[in-house]
DNA sequence: AATCAGTAGTTGACATAACAGAGAGTGTTA
DNA sequence: TAACACTCTCTGTTATGTCAACTACTGATT
């Protein structure tokens, strides 16, 4: 292995901790995506945009916004949300002032077939990834990585 | 550890230590693959591979080797290994004994785009992750999700 | 030696993502 | 009010991954 990494940092200690979170991640991943298809009929990417338009106003978001909020690209975007409508999950609505842009909102369908897909995917997390660690190991974690979500809150505010 | 999610567990705990890996990954992998790109000129996925070929004996990989140690399906595998192939980076070889099967192996090239494709990133990582925890966090977030890829190295060798 | 279940890897059809650029609308400036 | 730069969203093309079906080979059984 290359020796001219950080000298006063164990070498590899890095290098652990982040196989250590990309494993965890795609292991959960790969056995959380098939559930939820299962049991919601739908997969991971839809039920991140459902709850971001349920955490938002009653109003919904433009389809801007999700994009800030979500992590694709504007036109990955314009075709997941061409899906989940189709579904009847969610609509789009014009924006009052502005023809350019639309709303995306969500249907009272939408919010049922979120919340029940929520309840069940946060119980599968509980069960797959919490069981895995300790309540001592969890609060690490929690506390070590929180640094990266507050990036994002940070950002989808300014 | 195996069966029953311990109730007395604080409710939102291990959403946020799931939250964090996630969030850590993804953020992440989002400017690391982008970069390795740009250096490698290869994206993550190679050097997945070529990381594996690397790691392993002179004589390469079988296809159902790789497929273990990565996060691909076999299908998936053939496509990438045959896009790495056509780059010149590894070659498919006979197996003696087995005309069904194939070695992958690493070419000098391969060898060489590996080693540097691997610093770099390494380097990367260590920026951009590891500078935002500190030792003992490290420490910690390592340490506690082990468990992940030990999974991993089991099944490899079972 | 004929059969047949199992294994190794590839291929075809399809789903979903990204990038670049198009089309429509807005608002400011001259 | 014509021109222009900018914004918002969608579309065309291409890349990459999956699932299911397929070919080829192996090894055991009869």
């Amino acid at each position: 292995m290359t020796k001219d990494v950080d000298a006063s940092r164990p070498a590899g200690l890095v290098y652990d901790a982040w196989r250590g979170v990309l494993f965890a991640t795609s292991r959960t991943l790969q056995i959380a995506e098939p559930d939820l298809i299962a049991k919601a009929g739908f997969p991971l990417t839809w039920l991140d945009v459902l709850a971001q338009l349920y955490d938002a106003a009653d109003d919904g978001l433009r389809m801007q916004e999700l994009e800030q909020r979500s992590l694709f690209t504007r036109s990955g975007l314009t075709r997941l949300v061409d899906r989940i409508e189709s579904a009847g999950l969610v609509r789009r609505e014009a924006v009052a002032g502005d023809r350019r842009g639309v709303r995306v909102v969500l249907t009272p369908e939408g919010r049922r077939r979120h919340d029940a897909a929520f309840a069940d995917h946060n119980k599968f997390i509980e069960r797959e990834f919490g069981r895995r660690l300790t309540e001592a190991q969890l609060q690490a974690v929690a506390e070590a990585l929180a640094t990266f979500w507050h990036d994002d809150e940070a950002a989808a505010k300014g």
